[in-house]
Parts: structure tokens; sequence; C-alpha cells
RNA sequence: GUAGGCGUAGUUCAGUUGGUAGAGCACCUGUUUGUGGCACAGGUUGUCGCGGGUUCGAGCCCCGUCGCCUACCCCA
């Protein structure tokens, strides 16, 4: 027998039916709101992921599924979907056209080549939202509120973290602060955060390590040391989130892992989904446009993985539906593709093809939850009529064929 | 990459100091020559993950290996 890969997972029954309710609800929530949808490549060039998610982050440092393709390309299995849009949208020039905004939405998988647990696959599945040329925290706001109208119609309960990364006038003075900061008490910081320093201090605030905490409890934020750009934004932010009644909190280590995000970034974390509590997240990136090389434009994004939402969702209630259609003689089955397919215009229909007992068609139509059983047996194979059972009223009649 | 837990029927699991494998659910049949879900009765289902070792004898003990799960790291 050959398995899935490690990591790799296998959607039937509740499960996908589970995360087709996800992608269509958010499809119609994003739409509502002005998106429309973007398909791009699953492979990239490696060089598009260093670029945009990050040398230093994790994601490009191991955990990528780089490979040589036959032509001697260096390639990657997306590892996540916002560097490909943005690939997109340089490539298809909209860039150029400055006055516009462009909203788009996509779905697929994603890979990371990482040690699989609860909430995290190697292959896993993102709906994700990007809006081109919107500088406004009102954008940002929008995209918050959205997601909080996803999870409103998935049923799903959630804490809304924010945090304010600063952008290229207030970060890199925070940031040469905080290497300070750290070099003074680096003896003590765990082996991971001494590596940092080097490659990224920021992260270092999302250290989960107990002792590197407490010694960042007294580190400088960024969230005091924002330009007023920066703070003003971020508190429109939160004045916006407050009047619309929207609970958040500020997380001031709150630090996205790809290299990419400014300004706004947030969260969204259930608690009841074991270790890998994040269930959506994204932000800012005014930058990462000309960083592949397109014209500067502002741009907002989230991505939401669905995986992990899948065990939240309360599904709608699942009611018996259409038809279960049989014989129980073998010369009668002909006779039922006609009827099947009158059916299939409007209604589900299941098709039985070998003669049974009424007692075996009733357990059929049960097994497949069809409202009516639809049976033609002995008798009505004479006189051309069928048997019809309401499984729901229990109400049960003989028709012609043709009123069927 | 590291650590812990677990691999027995389709599924969830039990299996005593080692003595040749069981239960619930599911499935099939019947009670009902044409009335489902409920009830009752009966029945089918196994490479005990794989390989080796110890033993008269291994699901159980030992070694190895593969797989799954959880956690660290990181993130959706």
């Amino acid at each position: 027998m050959i398995n899935a890969l490690r990591g790799m997972k296998d959607l039937t029954f509740e499960e996908s039916e589970r995360f087709v309710h996800i992608v269509t609800t958010a499809i119609g929530i994003s739409k509502k709101y002005g998106y429309s949808y973007i398909e791009t490549p699953i492979l990239e060039e490696t060089k598009l992921f260093r670029r945009s998610v990050g040398e230093s982050s994790d994601i490009v440092g191991k955990e990528m599924y780089q490979f040589e393709d036959k032509g001697g390309n260096d390639v990657c299995m997306r590892p996540e979907g916002t560097a490909g849009v943005v690939r997109a949208f340089v490539q298809a020039k909209l860039d150029r056209r400055q006055n516009e905004k462009f909203k788009f939405y996509y779905y697929g998988p994603m890979f990371r080549y990482e040690r699989p647990q609860k909430g995290r696959l190697r292959e896993f599945h993102q709906f994700g939202c990007e809006s081109f040329g919107e500088g406004s925290v009102y954008e940002d706001f929008t995209i918050i509120q959205m997601i909080g109208d996803i999870f409103r119609a998935l049923g799903i309960g959630y804490d809304l973290q924010i945090n304010s990364l600063g952008c290229p006038e207030c970060m890199p003075p925070y940031r040469e602060n905080l290497i300070n900061f750290l070099n003074d008490c680096k003896d003590e910081l765990c082996e991971d955060c001494n590596r940092r320093i080097g490659t990224n201090p920021i992260r270092v605030l999302d250290c989960k390590n107990k002792t590197c905490q407490s010694l960042l409890a007294d580190s400088p934020k960024l969230i005091t040391s924002l330009c007023d750009g920066c703070e003003s934004g971020f508190e429109k932010l939160v004045q916006l989130l407050k009047s619309e009644n929207i609970s958040y909190e500020v997380d001031t280590n709150l630090v996205r892992g790809l290299d990419y995000y400014s300004k706004t970034a947030f969260e969204f974390v259930s608690n009841e989904i074991g270790s890998q509590s994040a269930i959506a997240g994204g932000g800012r990136y005014d930058k990462l446009v000309e960083f592949l090389d397109g014209k500067p434009t502002p741009a907002v994004g989230f991505a939401l993985g669905i995986e992990r939402i899948m065990e939240l969702v309360v599904m709608p209630n699942i009611e018996r539906e259409g038809y279960y259609i049989g014989a129980m003689e073998e010369g009668a089955i002909d006779s039922l593709f006609p009827l099947a397919s009158k059916k299939r215009v409007t209604d589900k229909v299941t098709l039985e093809y070998s003669p049974k007992k009424l007692k075996a068609h009733l357990k059929g139509a049960d097994r497949v939850n069809a409202r009516y059983c639809a049976v033609v047996g002995e008798d009505e194979f004479k006189d051309g009529t069928i048997w019809v059972k309401d499984l729901v009223e229990k109400q049960e009649f003989t028709i012609n064929k043709s009123e069927f």
C-alpha cells in the first residue's frame, strides 16, 4: 500500500465538506469587499522567496521544498502566497497604473518542509487577500474587519492581536537600539537569540524561552519608538477598531515571521487548537512591490490557514436532500435512467443499478441521506408507475412515471 | 534536527506472571414473500506495522527499523 507523504493529508467526507465550506464562505465575503480571484503558480523561482520572504526567515532558511528542475532552474514550491501574487502584479505591469487599486483573493496549497504536528502540515492550504495601491490605514482596518466577518460567518471565536512594525524611517533606529540592548545581555540570552541578533534581531522579541522573555521585559519597545506617521496611523487603527467594537490587544512582541511586513501587523489566534494558535495573519507590506522590481505601491494583505480552522468551524446542519431511485427486478433498471435524468435537472439523484428488496433500497436511501426513496417494484413495473416515499414526512404514494 | 507517546478487525480500543486474539460501533442476514432510522437473534472481518533475537512457545520480553501523534523551533 502506498501512503501519502509525511505531512500531506487526504480530505474526504466531513473534512472535505468543511474545507469547501470555509473556502466558499471566505470567497463570498471577500467578493463583497471588492476582491477578485487571482490564480498563480505553485512553483516559482527560488529567488522570488529569497527576496520577498527574506533570507533570515526560517521559511527560506530551512523549510523550502526547493529543487532543480529538468531545465536546470532553481525552483521552489511556494511556502506562502503573497510573494507569488506580488510577482504576478508586477509582471502584469499593474504597478504602472498608479492611481488604480487592485484587490485579489486566492486560495490553494502551500508547502513547508517542517516536522508535522497538530495544526501544522507540510502541505497546507491558505485563503488570502492582497490589496494593492491603498496606503491608508482605513484599508488595514477594512481587512481586519473582513477577516472578522469571515470568522463570524464560520462560527469561529478568536482573539485579535495587533502591533506596528514601523517603517523605513523609524524601524532602523529602533533596530540599532534593540541590538545594543540585546548585546548588553547577550550572555544570558539563549543560543537562538544570539544568532538572531546578527540575522534578525526583531525576532528575538517573540522567543519562547522564559529567561529571554524575562530579560526582554525591559527591552525598548518599537511601539513607543514609532515615527509620527506610523504612530498616528496605529492610533487611527486602534480608534477604528474601538468604534466598531472589534476587540483586540496590542502585542508589542508580535513580529511576523516574514521580512516584508511594515507598519500594521496582526494575528488572529484561537486557544482551542493546540500549540499552533495562529489562524490568520497579515499586515502591511508597502515596500515589497519595489523589492520585486515594481514601482513603489503600498499594499496590505492577510492569509488564513484552512486546516487550522477546520476543527473550529460550525457546520450548517445537513438535511436530507434529493432522490434515491432503484428497482426491485432486473428488467426495470433501464427504465430508471430517464427518471434520473429528469430529476437531476433540479435535484441530487442517486441511482442504484442492482435490483434489491424494498428494505434494502430504503436503507440505501438512508445511506446517501436522500429525502425521497423512489422504487419501481413488480407491480409498478407492470403498470408504468413508481412508488415514492418521503423519508422525512413518512408519506408514500404511487404515481405514473410521467408525473415523476 | 531533538524529545516523549503510540502502532492489534473497516473504525475505536481491550488483551493479566509469555500458552497461539477479543469487545463496542460499522457491515451482512434474519425476525418482516414490498416499508428505513429502533429492538432482538445470528454471522463476516486480522501479515497483532516490519525485520531479527530470547524461548518448547512471543501481541506481550530484547534489539533494530518504518510509520503516526504530540511538543520544541517556526508559523497559517
